[in-house]
DNA sequence: TTGTATGCGTTATCAT
DNA sequence: ATGATAACGCATACAA
């Protein structure tokens, strides 16, 4: 690979002028400039990127920490990152944590060393505290997932709205009896804590009842939701409706619920989360909630890289909204 | 950021031996090891990879280009590399082409410019001899896209198998009015050359005539298969069964064919390819061609890594064997 | 077994 | 407007 010195060397000049070249800083003559443009041609030169880094600290890369890319919420969230980063001329690490607290450590340290400029946080495994420490070394934006202190900027969805709107509409159908799975747990903190509490909302707010049976926690696959349902066939009070929290999972639902010869939404109304593709493909169509999950991403890539390149910059939080998506299964 | 400097002032010895204690060389004594780690540990230091990269010329980077992330074959893909690799120590980039030449380009620069130790490539969109060139500056493997040469290290499915088998299978279930789409071109060069050949010698060893009405050509959504089948409604010789190289297109298809009053496998047998969840959610349950993705992804990060470590090393090519998954929609 | 000195490719500082 | 030189943090050849 050529370098800069071999530059300087074919067109006659010097390393800095070179330098001035590439960076486009001013005080350099036209012909110097064309002479120098010339001899990169010619060399097929291009700037060797560990040296910037070592001399200029900056990377022009930004970490995303996601739990796993095969999920897709999470590949099209880190989809829209990239492309926004792209365009700006930044590189997107992609780091999946499988939801493992040493992993997400071990990439954390990746903004103390300097081999990423920032870090979008899509997910947190390990306590706050330990995560924020981080702060010192870099910027850090949580996008999607957040927590409740004004420490680090977030870019979010209105996950209580989001599970709201799905209670809301049941009961509106009118259901007493709903079940609720959640991809977490079902406690005041913790994963998944916002749609539990939209969902206690909508609950109370109607004066329905809650039944401590019928809530399902860390359900995520289509088999999982094969699982649920098989739960409830056994019950005998059972509920006439159930909100899911994951597409797959309401999908999964819905198969084994006509396996068994119930009919959806007669028997068993079903309200998915996040209208994947297979929303549409599922028999009946899923109702669902619709997450703005481009919109996030691509907030969340201008922010950081507003951070990275403003020093003092310090975004708003941004709550996005969410809606709800009416089809056939309720 | 504490560097090697103020590990080696901490700990009384010279920056040589803190390196050789870093990178676990011999002829350092106990006790000046421990010293080391201790000084380490109170200064929170970490090497800085920018200049290790500098100086050593190894970046334990890997970069992976891929059509499009969210295409859930090549998330599921990336996954299996980036797990394979990330257990050796390498770091995976992700560089999504979207299928521009310009893009491809601009990724395999970073060979060049010694981002990365070396390139996976996916898929090919250039011309074979432009890319080629490449592999002067770095490893590079095509893993699931192949040439028709010798020039390059290549994992790959046996994708002529696959539509072999599954167009086979219709055969055998009596069908002889079959169609056929491609996401690629229906060529004997260019994208899906390989499933076309397939799909060519079953039906020539069967002697079944091939169409040309019923070929049709880059389609990969579900959207894109309730096309065709409204495209296949409008005539007035139809087929009686479909072949369509993706399990989205095959979904769109029966979801149209059921539209219309259409019952399949009775009216239209419906054959997928890749195995996908929604597989297993339309219904009837989808027949499709199923890739050992993992196994694949696997392999490449291996053989990749070795390329790197062991500069004269040439990995053989392999073709990965792929099976036909019979459910309800043939 | 340990330390000194040098260079990797770049950019910023200071002269000229 | 241009150039000489130091410095970024690390690993190695060589010396001791």
């Amino acid at each position: 690979m050529a370098t800069i010195s071999d530059v300087a060397k074919l067109s006659g000049l010097s390393k800095t002028t070179v330098s001035r070249v590439i960076n486009n800083h001013p005080y350099v003559s036209k012909d110097k400039r064309a002479q120098v443009y010339e001899a990169m041609e010619q060399l097929g030169y291009s700037p060797n990127p560990a040296a910037r880094r070592l001399r200029g600290q900056i990377t022009t890369t930004i970490g995303v920490i996601v739990p796993k890319i095969v999920n897709p919420f999470f590949s099209h969230l880190v989809n829209a990152i990239e492309q926004t980063a792209y365009q700006k001329g930044y590189q997107v690490l992609i780091f999946q944590s499988y939801e493992d607290k040493n992993k997400e450590i071990a990439f954390l340290n990746l903004l103390k060393t300097r081999q990423v400029d920032g870090i979008i946080l899509t997910s947190i495994e390990n306590k706050w505290e330990v995560v924020a420490d981080y702060q010192q070394y870099g910027p850090m934006i949580l996008c999607n997932d957040y927590i409740n202190q004004n420490t680090v900027p977030m870019i979010r969805l209105d996950q209580a709205k989001g599970a709201f709107l799905g209670i809301e509409h049941l009961i509106k159908q009118g259901h007493q009896k709903i079940a609720y799975c959640t991809g977490g747990l079902f406690d005041e903190e913790g994963k998944g804590k916002d749609r539990n509490n939209g969902f206690q909302k909508a609950m109370t707010q109607s004066g329905v009842n809650v039944n401590p049976q019928w809530i399902f926690i860390d359900q995520h696959s289509i088999e999982d939701g094969r699982d649920v349902l098989r739960q409830l066939l056994e019950m005998t009070n059972r509920p006439t409706a159930i909100f899911t929290g994951s597409d797959e999972v309401a999908a999964g639902v819905i198969m084994e619920a006509k396996k068994n010869g119930l009919t959806v939404p007669r028997d068993l109304a079903v309200v998915g989360f996040d209208d994947q593709p297979l929303a549409q493909i599922v028999e009946p169509n899923l109702t669902t909630i619709r997450q703005p999950v481009n919109l996030m991403g691509t907030k969340a890539s201008e922010r950081m890289i507003q951070m990275i390149e403003e020093p003092h910059f310090k975004p708003e939080h941004e709550q996005l909204p969410i809606e709800l998506v009416v089809r056939s299964s309720t």
